[in-house]
DNA sequence: CCAACAATTACGCTGCGTCAGTGTAC
DNA sequence: GGTACACTGACGCAGCGTAATTGTTG
């Protein structure tokens, strides 16, 4: 945190020194998540280094799962001054519901396969010709 | 399963007995997991009354997890005139394993959401004021 | 002749990766 | 003037959904 915080960025070193790739920023910014703050003549985009604190604070939140639809909601709040937390808050306790659902489904699907598996080698004795199934196994119950 | 297994279908009728959308039968055909028949002298597509096998078929494996393309696969070796079943316990096994690891992810995830909704109204009252994070509760061991 | 059905084409979603072709900075 | 850097634009992935427009069946 020096006093340099005035010096431009060109989007490689944005990229660099956020450790996320070029075309991902630019899509970024197209998404409304960045702005650059200028172009060069040859049309560079210019970041200022603030760039790198939203890059973190997305990096974070994509980690725990929020989509970058809602990451930009949030940005949108801090761009209009305030800090965004509550509204963080509420999108963390929705994405708590639904990674408790998924993990449900997926127990469920598991328990499914784990019976499928269990019973496979003794079901495929006996059920051996069936025109109408592709995999008799699979299709006993339907 | 009368003696009508004759008749040719059009892909409404596909649709309404299979439950499937015709848009999707259309997207199954063109890759590869399906084929008509025949078509019509105006184009309509028409299916043997076997298309409801192979469909039954997708719905199932697809609901176990399995993707298009190795769904694709499977089918392919029942064109071939074999069972696919040996092929299909391999890919229900792969897919066991990947849904675990995935679950496991989830629970980390999990874990991480919930320390982090535990202690929010505790520190939100000391980190008001940083200026390089975005939402400080978040980012305090960033 | 009309209603119901079907055809093809293209674009949308999510989060980018991967060219391709062209221009810019130093 | 070369080389690294950056630009825009298009297409690809998975698995379809949703029009839009035009033709077919009975």
């Amino acid at each position: 945190m020096l006093a340099q915080d005035r010096t431009l960025l060109l989007i490689g070193q944005v990229a660099r020194a956020s450790g996320i790739p070029i075309k991902t920023i630019r899509y970024y910014e197209e998404l409304g998540l960045l702005k650059s703050l200028d172009r060069t003549e040859g049309k560079f985009r210019l970041f200022t280094p603030n760039v790198l604190t939203r890059l973190a604070f997305i990096k974070r939140v994509q980690a725990l799962g929020l989509s970058l639809q809602e990451i930009r909601e949030c940005l949108q709040i801090y761009d209009w001054g305030d800090r965004p937390c509550d509204e963080i808050k509420q999108k963390l306790e929705d994405q708590l519901v639904e990674i408790d659902q998924r993990i449900e489904q997926l127990m469920v699907l598991r328990q499914e396969l784990n019976g499928i598996l269990k019973g496979w080698n003794t079901q495929s004795k006996q059920l051996d010709r069936q025109a109408d199934k592709i995999c008799p196994i699979l299709q006993r119950d339907t």
